[in-house]
DNA sequence: GATAGTACCTTGTCGCACAAGGTACCGTGT
DNA sequence: ACACGGTACCTTGTGCGACAAGGTACTATC
C-alpha cells in the first residue's frame, strides 16, 4: 500500500502559471545554460542582474534542481582551493528552460501591456 | 520600554533588490493605478496576465498594502450583492509604484541580456 | 424563507529565502 | 609540522507569504 504524494510545489505543469515564484529558478537555469559554472559564478551573475541571492538560498535551489533532473554536475579540481561542482543542464533542464523562456516573454508582454494602459 | 521590531520583510529599500518576490505586489499596484477596482476586478486582471492568484492570496495582500499606507479604499454599494471595497493608490502608493516600474524595467533588461548571451 | 449569487475575510499548511553557523580542502609563512 | 587565510561546499532555524478550504454576510428571486 503506497501513499501517493502530489508534491504540489514541484508540479512543473502549473509552474508555467506561477512565473513570479520561479524567477530565481529561471535565472539560474539561464546562467547554467551559457556554459559550465559553479556556485560562486552563479552568485556573481545573479547579483549582476540585481537578483540578490545568498549561499543559503542558492545551494538548496541547486540541490532541488538536481533532484528534479534538470541539472547535473561534475567535480573539477581547482588550482587554488577545494574542488568545485560544475553544473550543466540535462536534456530535461534544456527543455524546461525553453518553456520558461516562452513563459517569460509572455509575462513581460502582459505586464508591459498593463503598464501602458 | 519599547521593543523595536525591524520588520525585515517590509523593508522597501531592499525590495528594490528582490523584485521577484514583489511581482504580485507590483502587478496589483499597477492594476489599481489604472482606476478604481475591487478585489474581483483585480483577480480577473491578474489572471489575464497569467499570474494565477486566488482570493486567499489577494485579500491578505491588499490588507498588507493598506496597512503599509500604499492603498486606500471606499465602500461602494453594488446594484446586485453586498457592498464592495474599491481600492485606490495613496500618494505613497504612487511613489512606490513608480519605483517598482523602474526596477521592473532594469530587471527585464538584465534578464534579456542573460537570454541573449 | 429557502436558494443562488456575490463579496469579503480567516485559518492551517507548506515551501522557500535568508541569516548564521559548520565542515573541509588548499597553499603559504614561520 | 602546523597554524593561518582563502575558497567552496552544505545545514539548521526562522519567518513570510501563497495557497486550499472553509466561513460570514448581504441582495435579489422564486
Amino acid at each position: 500500500m503506497y501513499i501517493v504524494r502530489m508534491d504540489k510545489n514541484r508540479n512543473y505543469e502549473e509552474a508555467k502559471l506561477q512565473m513570479r515564484k520561479g524567477m530565481l529558478e529561471f535565472c539560474t537555469l539561464l546562467i547554467i545554460s551559457r556554459g559550465e559554472v559553479y556556485a560562486s559564478d552563479i552568485l556573481k551573475e545573479l547579483k549582476k542582474a540585481d537578483l540578490i541571492v545568498v549561499e543559503g538560498t542558492l545551494y538548496p535551489l541547486l540541490s532541488r534542481l538536481k533532484s528534479d533532473g534538470l541539472l547535473d554536475y561534475d567535480w573539477k579540481e581547482s588550482s587554488a582551493g577545494p574542488p568545485r561542482k560544475y553544473y550543466t543542464l540535462t536534456a530535461n533542464g534544456k527543455e524546461k528552460l525553453s518553456q520558461l523562456k516562452t513563459t517569460w516573454k509572455s509575462l513581460v508582454e502582459s505586464i508591459n501591456t498593463l503598464i501602458r494602459t
